[in-house]
DNA sequence: TTTT
DNA sequence: TTTT
């Protein structure tokens, strides 16, 4: 059915990149949506939306952009929910990207991620552990899948396609 | 900032219509979108997706959509938090819909709720309390909102415009 | 760079396959798609949206969509100009349809189209000719692409991925 | 009905900013969109979409948007004809804005010209003949509308809200 | 807490 | 050249 999101909005930190089990990589961040309208007291606020993206794209968001990138995403909505620390149920909904565009003006950074997003290529990056040295935020792959402390390993059957 | 998001779903239950202290109708529903790919059982999964309408439209919504309607959304992806019971803080991720269409084939069902999305039409309905009547699932104004035992109330700042 | 287009509108014709000379399907069709306010005269109009789509999808298209079946399109906009015979330059705009999914509630047109638009597998149908039984709108693969006495042939390098 | 498209990319031109008799201001621009895969020939190619924005809107653009400067586009797509000089009747496919945003990182560029788009605010700048002198591009309003020599006025009848 |  |  469909489901269709895009965002055009800046990172709220550095994106955080693990890799699942088999050496699938994710990248994960928040992008910060000014809205275009102002609240009663006239101030404009922003809606804050997490992201999720895979494979390749996933180190380029890595290598490419950091916390204050303007960035688009276009992708999908998707829901899912963990057991907390405390047994209550939590449910969360986030963008799964098909693609990521650098929209920054500056050098490298003005690419877009979205190559291989609709294309059957390998994805070359994957099971490169060099790549984990380019920036700290890359994980060991072990690692819990967004930990703000709730134990939750990255499976590959969270992979969308 | 660019901030859109399409939809085209089931809804999970009764919307669930009420009104702003000032008598803004405002109704909530979950669509359950199907995913086109199915996981690693094989199973087909949905994607469970929170929505609000407002004004005119919520009318619409509340009088012609039940559980089980197919229907469309076109909107924007809001967040918000509020405080749970236990002090927790609780973050949600909602679709805000500018405009709503009904695409089940029966009778009055197939319309759609989004002129007065755009427009600058005046919302007829507003504080007409008989259709408070029409549809069971209408709550009286001073009703919480998304009351799972959050006791959060309706407040018109949350009005999008 | 981002572009995306989703629509849900009514075909205005049965939807047209052909081949490329490699053998690949292709579907075009136009939608209907009513307009939700209305003009001066009080009148609800509509757009008329060229479509085309690719492999897997364009055979289902063409077995499942008729002239008048409603269906949703989630794609891009795309650019392209040809050469009329009398030499002047046309220019065309389409969506190129990722997925298109079937919204008629009845039997088996209640599917959808999609799966094959961002997965990795293979086409089984192409080059099944036997699929040009089904429906009496398939044509030769070498005849001419969206001929309207235009002489423009089908090539592979229309292939969007 | 479903419809909508959300674009980035860059001006192909300065854009065109005419009034209808009564004075709406409307302007008008391509966007040159690029994809994000390459051609047979390994080139990278755009689609160049037409798009068209009414009233406030209009006249941010035409003041803050010029030829090269980077945008995004919140629309919806609309397609009409009209009478070619030779009698051919030519079909258009547009993008009608409901919203546009500056993504250019340079000082007074970085705005958003959404407000209006949703709200209910009055188009101050309406009728205001200054506006006129502020950008070159600026037409009479008794001018034709996308005239490369079409000789069609614009009407208040093409008004989409 | 989920729809066909 | 347009659909319900």
């Amino acid at each position: 059915m469909l489901n269709r999101v895009v965002l055009v909005g800046r990172l709220t930190k550095d994106p955080d990149l693990r890799y699942t089990p088999n050496g699938v990589p994710v990248a994960t961040f928040t992008l910060a949506v000014n809205r275009t309208f102002t609240n009663q007291m006239g101030e404009r606020e922003a809606d804050f939306i997490n992201c999720v993206v895979w494979r390749r794209q996933a180190e380029n968001v890595a290598n490419y952009l950091k916390k204050g990138s303007l960035a688009g995403v276009d992708g999908r909505l998707q829901t899912r929910s963990y057991e907390a620390q405390d047994g209550r149920r939590v449910y969360v909904t986030e963008v799964v990207a098909d693609s990521v565009q650098f929209l920054e003006p500056k050098s490298a950074s003005s690419r877009d991620a979205s190559s291989s997003a609709y294309g059957n290529q390998p994805t070359p990056f994957e099971n490169d552990r060099q790549n984990q040295q380019r920036n700290p935020n890359i994980e060991r792959e072990t690692d819990p899948f967004f930990d703000d402390g709730q134990q939750i390993d990255i499976s590959d059957d969270d992979l969308p396609f």
